[in-house]
DNA sequence: GATGAATGAGTGTTCATTCAT
DNA sequence: TATGAATGAACACTCATTCAT
């Protein structure tokens, strides 16, 4: 063995947080054992504990991973310059075409958070958290402003939003009659619609 | 022993029930042993085996006793003598009330199904279906009647919907502003609002 | 329900006796659950426990009832009035016609006996040996009226003889091209002949 | 812990399978736990299923292990430079005399074949087959050249030694007056007297 | 860096038997 | 006679993690 080739030069880090990855998907955090992880991506369990501190360390980076991205692109959306309806329009619409794009990752998300410990169970929140801030910032902005109706509270239409968003995983279906685009073409659409004054 | 009186006369099957309704949500169903759920209900596991043919049993039956109610209620608004938008805006609220009168339920419902082998997971999804139908008649009803935008698939409204209710359990605070009532206005409100013309 | 018509009118104790037979010979008797003979004879475990002790008395009834119908017809035929070769001959054919009308009974005896308590097991031990003492007498006249050839002890032509009727349940296909008694004839054939001075 | 002597360092495999074959042999393979294994083996429960996949795996490798010796030792006697009753007789007295070397392991092929999975049963019984099939080779090959008597045929004679040779677990006691040599050449001896033309 | 043998606490499930009715 | 709910101890098996090499 040594210098293992494998026929694959991903870095062996990054091997294992996408087999586990896809395995949490398929059957669930609970139901994925670490043997079954180390075999799908080729390595040993020695390699994965070098690596990583427990099984539980994969998921928060998978989190980590997540929640960046999505931060860094909710960010740019709405610092965009551009009227708050396009803003919140794109970024409405982005995150379905990237939840989409990422569906393991989004299934995960919202099934598995309660299996990480409550320190990181915590600090996950609180990056969703920011998040769904920022969102809330853009509506509430449309509504000072008089562009979006301010008959519901700002929270709960972002919740309402994101709830479609979690729940894409259940009930999105990749050979369906709608591409991604046109989907959150749809969904940001009902989400305008509903704030029109 | 002798005359088990255990301060609870509620029938074994029911007491399994419910501490297994408890123990799923709070925990999840995989971290929940079987032993946790005999000692919550006072009862040993020679008891719930007699009852209940596995531990997927148990959420088999938390899942039939929710679908049985929603469906019932969701048929009685919409056979309601009434406009269209007014069934639609009850139907779309009820589901709101009762799914936090039953957190527990619904937080186990989107959480757990996967754990259902596959034909009971098959059972479950056409009897959602069939509930998914009966609620996207309403919509299609109220866009062929003009009372509503056609502007959106009415299946897309329908999941648009469903996708924050069932996300209440990750974000409704029984301690928030809002009263279920008030909340399940709201989002009702959003839902209309979404499907003006 | 009371008074059981239920179709058959066979005893409840045969009832079960006959279940509990063809269960043991067909899964073990470890590997078969009381249920399971309950639910065979169509009663419930009550009712086998009012007429029987224990799943062991079961098996013990069943040895019993074995052990009585091989000794019966042994007597008969060491007991006649005919030349020791005709009587060894006779029996030694019977035993393997018998044994095939009971397979399942057969089967069970040998794999089974260690299921027994050690009292119990003692005791079939003891009344195995005197059927086996009583085949031994016959070979023995034969040895000692010169018939027979004395080059091999008793004890063991019995044994011999008895190993391969023993194992009858291992390799007697029903099917197969030698009907019971054409059977029968070649093995206690073999006897007879090694047996020749 | 920290440097395992154990006072015993053959590897935890062999270990295994030397406790697992005495105790199946002792109570049965269905009484004995793998609790039993473990512990008289000196290792933990881990331990064993990191080397077997299952109590099942343990009992076709003592089925394998005995399988490949005793066909060795047949091959070498059947395929010998002599005549053909020299053959037959070796190879019935050997089997005998190895029987009795590896009591534990014929009581437990007769005894618990029935345990075994259907695929794994099958493919002892082909592999039993292949040794039953060479052994009848040889009574034929002395029933052609007129050395043996053609009176049964040659199935029946190998089923009828290979009876007693399978029970002699029932019936051996190592304290008896006879050595396994002088018992191997006694039954040999019944089987080549019971083919004498 | 990486291995893989070994641990030990835990899992869901089975089952002969008892006993109040 | 007969029921069937309930017991409680046992079972085979899993798995995240550790550690000597």
């Amino acid at each position: 063995m040594a210098r293992t080739t494998d026929g694959d030069d991903t870095p062996v880090p990054q091997r294992l947080l996408a087999a586990a990855t896809r395995l949490f998907a398929e059957r669930g955090y609970d139901r994925t054992s670490v043997q079954e992880i180390v075999e799908a991506a080729g390595v040993t369990k020695g390699a994965l504990y070098h690596y990583f501190g427990s099984k539980e360390d994969l998921l928060q980076e998978i989190y980590a991973r997540m929640l960046r991205i999505q931060q860094e692109r909710l960010d740019a959306y709405a610092d965009a310059d551009e009227l708050v309806e396009k803003r919140l329009r794109g970024a409405a619409a982005d995150v379905v075409v990237t939840t989409i794009d990422n569906l393991d990752d989004a299934d995960i998300f919202f099934r598995s958070m309660h299996h990480l410990s409550p320190e990181k169970h915590k600090q996950v929140r609180a990056e969703r958290r920011r998040y769904h801030e920022r969102f809330r910032a853009l509506v509430e902005e449309g509504q000072q402003s008089g562009v979006f109706s301010s008959a519901t509270p700002a929270d709960l239409v972002v919740d309402y939003h994101f709830g479609s968003v979690h729940h894409l995983s259940t009930w999105y279906r990749p050979d369906g009659p709608l591409s991604p685009h046109e989907l959150a073409d749809h969904l940001a659409d009902l989400l305008l619609r509903a704030l029109r004054p």
